[in-house]
DNA sequence: GAGCACTGC
């Protein structure tokens, strides 16, 4: 075939995007509607995994750390927990648990599961998440739960002895506490020989946990191996990946031309595009309304509909919805469709080939949200979306050329860099020294995060006084930080707040700003203005912290059981919702430690100092040109719009603020007005008082 | 003066 270029707005797909054999597969749905009229058992033995039923079984037995490796779908967090509870890995009241990265997996696969086993849900099949557990502690034998959660058990069980097997689901994905759950069991497993690991993973990570948990035994004689790979292949969907002739320079504008050249040359089914974020989704949609005029007469519609986690609920539910007749969908997704959301009958994937993703600078100590070139394992990921019920297409928004297999230079990395190589990791630290770890560089990461990122997270915690000197937990205020469910800067807060006689409005700001977006942001328009106008009602002149306080305290007389209330108002009732639950979960925390949880009475001077003692690193000093200078680093910072200070002044010049984000600047977020003196009088150990300011002054 | 990808305890 002659070489052929593509160039946006000229041809189509069909002839234009080279067409590649290679597939990327996609499994049948773990129960099959077609074989609905079978009893449950029947069905699971129609199952592709059943056929390897014995071999894992074998496996199991055999070696210690078993790694299977499988597209998602195949059935295996369904199948392989009850098979191992079938042959007897569930006597002598032992457990076997599977983690789920995600908490609607956890409940979604247990509910199913236990339909499957005729239990009622929460008794022999059962589940835990963070507000949930539908478990019994006697007689639950299967159990689903979140990686967060065994790990948070690992504090009062650490050896999770109730376990008999363990089977750490969606490993691929590399979550920050997917990595130390790893960790921890290759630690465990040197003091029970018994336990049994089982890692669900894609193909291209399967290696890199075998080379992990192999990595003590004899490498000449691999029959003493610990850990075995095993692969389920089974019936798929082939999905076909077309690529550009030609880089494009600009994605947006080529996935709008996909869109409609499939539109016009592809048979039916419903397309999902893969982009970076909110703005571009919205402008991309924008352009296909633009174009929808120009599609002849008698052709069948288009329907674009956004998808990002943002989004009200009620507007993502309408993906959901079938299309009016002739009409085809086409779903502009973030990455959020990737693993979370599971969209039925798409054909065709179009993928821009990038993703937003969050990375910690620690010289900066700031977060940095950038577009960057996605994994190879995530376009993988996004090809399967397609052809999960029938045969699929993928367009790729790039040449094949600049797949890292064939591209050893390539932008393109392999796999997305692990969550806790790109976060700020005090948390996971303290709450490793609070698993008896305490030398936590010795420990031994499956992807170590930098030395530097080390240091500066010890650092801070020891400002914070969690940690001694000596690099010991301090007691008992730092064990209580990590014991609390909150990045520990807020966990700090929370618990100095006894000292402050605030701690009733405490445990409000610190629910607050564990959930996000409590007060809904239309983009541009008269939506927008109707919104800013609503919020206004709740601002406070000291900040975002107090502005979310009143939110809050409106929420809970007047909205918490009137959602309409809620939309008069702009707010978020999912997000207020879950800021109960989570004020709730803390005030237990509170009453176990016997602290008294009082009020501050309106005296927001105590408040704002409380605040003061966790945030105290994160204060900037307002410049006459309405920029701010952060003190530690004297970095440009700028006010979020989103932000109540984004339009006035602090009377004192200085402010405190919960985080950092530098997307095209560096913007912070939540934002309190604060004393330069409260800095020096609060935190002498980070500031002290020379001149006519603030001086940093750092102990190493 | 103008904007946050996605999870989790």
């Amino acid at each position: 075939m002659p070489p052929q270029f593509w160039k946006p707005g000229t041809a189509a797909p069909g002839s234009s995007l080279d067409r590649d054999t290679e597939t990327e597969g996609s499994l049948l749905p773990s129960l099959n509607p077609q074989t609905a009229h079978l009893s449950l058992d029947a069905q699971r033995q129609r199952l592709p995994i059943y056929k390897h039923r014995e071999k894992l079984l074998w496996c199991v037995e055999k070696y210690r750390v078993v790694i299977v490796v499988g597209q998602t779908g195949c059935g295996k967090s369904t199948q392989i927990p009850q098979y191992l509870h079938e042959v007897g890995w569930t006597s002598q009241n032992l457990v076997v648990a599977c983690t789920q990265p995600r908490r609607v997996a956890a409940t979604s696969v247990a509910t199913r599961v236990a339909e499957e086993v005729g239990s009622v849900l929460g008794d022999e099949v059962g589940y835990s998440i963070r507000f949930e557990d539908l478990s019994s502690p006697t007689r639950t034998r299967i159990k689903y739960m979140t990686d967060g959660m065994l790990f948070r058990e690992c504090m009062t069980d650490p050896l999770l002895s109730r376990y008999s097997v363990i089977m750490v689901d969606e490993a691929h994905e590399r979550g920050a506490y997917t990595d130390l759950l790893l960790g921890l069991l290759k630690k465990i497993m040197r003091k029970r020989p018994e336990l049994r690991v089982i890692i669900s993973s894609a193909t291209i990570d399967a290696e890199d946990f075998y080379e992990y948990f192999n990595s003590n035994s004899d490498h000449a004689d691999r029959s003493k191996d610990d850990a075995i790979i095993v692969s389920l292949e089974g019936r798929m969907f082939p999905v076909e990946v077309c690529y550009l002739k030609q880089p494009c320079d600009d994605y947006c504008a080529a996935a709008v031309q996909t869109v409609f050249d499939i539109h016009l040359r592809e048979p039916s089914g419903d397309i999902l595009v893969f982009l970076t974020g909110r703005e571009e989704i919205d402008s991309v949609i924008q352009q296909v309304t633009d174009r929808l005029q120009s599609l002849p007469r008698a052709a069948p519609q288009i329907l674009p509909l956004p998808l990002y986690a943002t989004l009200p609920a009620e507007e993502q539910a309408i993906i959901f919805e079938p299309p009016p007749r002739d009409t085809r969908k086409v779903i502009f997704s973030t990455n959020i469709a990737e693993a979370s959301v599971t969209i039925d009958n798409i054909r065709y994937i179009v993928d821009s080939g990038f993703v937003k993703l969050k990375t910690f600078n620690p010289r900066t100590n700031m977060d940095v949200l950038t577009v960057t070139p996605c994994s190879l394992a995530s376009a993988n990921q996004r090809a399967g979306r397609a052809g999960r019920t029938s045969a699929g297409k993928c367009f790729r928004l790039y040449p094949a050329s600049m797949l890292p297999t064939r591209n050893p230079r390539s932008p393109m990395p392999l796999q997305t860099p692990p969550e806790l190589t790109r976060s700020d990791i005090s948390l996971y630290l303290l709450q490793l020294k609070a698993l008896g770890i305490d030398n936590v560089a010795k420990f031994d990461f499956l992807s170590p995060p930098s030395s530097e990122m080390m240091i500066r997270a010890l650092e801070f915690l020891y400002c914070l006084k969690a940690i001694d000197d000596e690099g010991r937990l301090t007691r008992p205020l730092g064990e209580r930080i990590a014991e609390v469910p909150l990045d520990p800067m807020m966990a700090a807060i929370l618990l100095n707040s006894a000292a402050f006689k605030c701690s009733e409005e405490i445990l409000t700001i610190a629910a607050m700003t564990s959930v996000q977006d409590v007060f809904i942001q239309p983009s541009g328009g008269m939506k927008a203005t109707m919104a800013e106008l609503e919020r206004r009602k709740f601002t406070a002149e000291e900040g975002d912290h107090l502005t979310l306080l009143n939110a809050y305290n409106a929420f809970t007389r007047f909205g918490a059981k009137d959602k309409s209330w809620c939309g008069n108002h702009r707010l978020n009732f999912k997000a207020l919702s879950r800021a109960m639950s989570i004020r709730k979960q803390l005030k237990k925390y509170l009453e176990r430690f016997g602290i008294k949880i009082q009020s501050c009475e309106g005296d927001v001077v105590r408040l704002r100092k409380c605040l003061v003692t966790g945030y105290f690193k994160n204060a900037a000093r307002m410049m006459p040109d309405g920029s701010y200078r952060s003190a530690r680093e004297n970095a440009i910072l700028h006010v979020h719009p989103n932000s109540v200070m984004f339009t006035r002044q602090p009377s004192t010049g200085w402010v405190i603020y919960h985080e950092v984000v530098e997307t095209t600047k560096r913007f912070m977020r939540d934002l309190t007005v604060v004393e330069e003196e409260w800095l020096v009088e609060l935190a002498p150990h980070y500031y002290q008082f020379k001149g006519g300011g603030i001086k940093k002054h750092f102990k190493d």
